[in-house]
DNA sequence: TAATTGTTCTGTACCGATACAGTAGCGCCC
DNA sequence: GGGCGCTACTGTATCGGTACAGAACAATTA
């Protein structure tokens, strides 16, 4: 017995496998009776439709579309703002009926998702442009986003006003009159450890931006901050060990901002092990505003971004871009920014009085 | 100017479309030196490899499985114990190079991710059997695995020891002394509110073992139980309102029990803002074991699950299912059950002793 | 030397649909 | 009653590959 095919179906009704063809994707094409008739046989025969791959094929479309996430799934499936990200995303993509499909950078084995898998388009979230991975989807000539990474020219990009947030986080800092300053970030290559110039230890986009951003106001203020940069793994396991290294680390910190979240969460865990108090010893930041940071104890001052938006937004740029790519040649790709918002909580004060030696402005 | 296909190289290099589909993707067919120059060409071309979508059409593989979530995307994409789930999964999954593509449960217009999305496979996760998506792949004859769902024949599944997890948490309270205990539970479907027939209120596979293990203990102790039971939603808020349900509702328990973790927060989080103490006031017990519940305060205790490992186990099932569909006539299929375990930690004790009537046993 | 084996490349037949340009029949109108 | 416009259906070409069974030719074996 072969398998249950259009042609299988025409041939039982006696019409033409396009009438078939024609009865599930495209109704008005025949009358109301005879398609009913044609759904009959399919039913009666265990039909489930077109086969998805060869109607792929045929009519160029696959249904679905890729999301690139930096290194492996593993680490960004366990990341709560990724996560939301990709709910944003899937929320827009839902009426459309697009599926979405998660792609690796890391190439597995000789087969590479990015090169191998079939879809109509890509986000491409947070990764390194240098990838492999993302080098495959351009020569495919995929609709592409970018999602918090550089703007590269002709594809549309998403990102947040990542240093306009870590300005604010570090002026929020200054202003509460903290001079000793600590930084802890993360990235997936450059240097690790204790950095005494960071912007030139890391290349990712967004450490990047906040790292300026931080900057901004720190060195307008002239102090100077202790920078520990580790590689990105469990980030509260990063924010525990580099608030250990910091702590030992002569001086400690009045102060310490930290690249998201969940890594603010490890270094708190740390400090209290260490008998700190946080705030009233030492204020920390995070950024993304994280749901739950929210809710921990203390609650976290952080940088708020509305990740549901920017995978929204990610969304709709992708399926522009798709619709585009078909109807005719590029129009004008955008660029978008989303806001940052400083959210002070209670995880920041003003330094202990007891705090040593300052910085004269 | 047409498209680059496998035809365009040919002609370049003077070969036939044969022998360079097999550079792609059989390279022993070939002497090294011929594959080489057809790879160049290919280079110069800008040929990004064999189109996915013909390839799958041609081969009968489509590279990627999918995995269908309970109802919205957005919720499961916020479960921390479901995408740990989904990291099992790809871990297991990346030395095959197979993607994972997310369906969404709940039809999209006239487009049904189930129906119309190429897949190798499927893993359906703690859905509703009768669900029309469910349906479809089955209808579609796809290689399966339900995982936290009832044991369907022909059908591989996964599942954890519900029952016995959540037995062993009842008792544990049972032993602390407990003889007023609360139940917070939630679902997609039936009653909701409080409940004294919840077993009747409930079709949900995963929520009716978990019943069933808990009055295992609580009816061998004679122990009647108030059930809150709440349309599924933000677990958070679940716990929360359900809290204050049972607060408001008559005496006190003295101890809740509750269907997942992330409910136990909320849970715990009314009670403390009602001035009750966790666990001197109130116990409360969670299930799942996720990741932050250790770090919560009172550090929470809870039945742990391998959710990990499920996701493997999962994962290599319905690779197997494929091998298999392809070779032959399906052979033994697997029923595998993971074990669970109670993990005693801060939010239970005794009750305390102002407690009143308690029933003989 | 003839037979056997192996390597390397080719030709044809699909895989299962959709696109698009017809064709046939039929009611309508002046 | 011939031209016109609809609706309903069909035929052919095509989407871009892979599978599989050879063919051509050199190398090995008996």
């Amino acid at each position: 017995m072969g398998r249950v095919t259009l042609q299988t179906i025409a041939d039982h009704v006696g019409v033409s496998r396009m009438t078939v063809s024609n009865a599930f994707s495209r109704p008005d094409q025949l009358s109301a009776n005879l398609r009913d008739r044609v759904l009959a046989v399919a039913e009666e025969l265990g039909y489930a439709g077109p086969d998805p791959t060869a109607r792929a094929l045929a009519s160029g479309t696959a249904g679905t579309v890729g999301v690139l996430l930096s290194e492996t799934l593993t680490y960004s499936l366990t990341d709560e703002v990724a996560m939301a990200f990709l709910a944003g995303i899937t929320d827009e993509l839902a009426p459309t009926g697009t599926s979405l499909t998660l792609l690796s950078a890391a190439p597995q084995g000789d087969l590479v998702p990015a090169r191998d898998v079939a879809i109509d388009g890509a986000i491409v979230y947070s990764c390194n442009p240098e990838s492999s991975a993302v080098s495959w989807l351009m020569r495919r000539r995929l609709p592409m986003v970018f999602v918090d990474q550089a703007p590269a020219p002709g594809i549309a990009s998403i990102n947040i006003d990542d240093r306009q947030g870590a300005r604010a986080a570090a002026q929020h800092l200054v202003d509460l009159g903290h001079r000793q300053v600590a930084i802890v970030t993360t990235g997936f290559a450059g240097e690790f450890g204790l950095l005494t110039d960071p912007l030139q230890a890391t290349t990712a986009y967004t450490e990047r931006q906040r790292l300026l951003g931080w900057f901004d106001a720190l060195d307008a203020a002239g102090i100077p901050a202790t920078v520990v940069r580790q590689r990105h793994a469990n980030p509260d396991e990063i924010g525990y060990t580099a608030a250990q290294t910091l702590l030992g680390h002569g001086e400690c910190p009045t102060a310490i901002l930290c690249f998201s979240d969940a890594i603010a969460r490890g270094v708190i865990r740390a400090l209290q092990d260490s008998g700190l108090d946080v705030p009233d010893d030492v204020s920390v930041v995070g950024f993304d505003d994280n749901p739950i940071s929210r809710r921990i104890s203390p609650a976290l001052t952080t940088v708020r971004q509305d990740v549901d938006a920017k995978g929204r937004a990610a969304a709709s740029a992708l399926t522009l871009a798709i619709d585009r790519a078909k109807t005719g040649p590029a129009r004008r790709i955008r660029h978008l920014m989303l806001p940052t918002e400083l959210v002070v909580r209670a995880s920041t004060t003003h330094p202990p009085r007891t705090s040593s030696s300052s910085t004269a402005v």
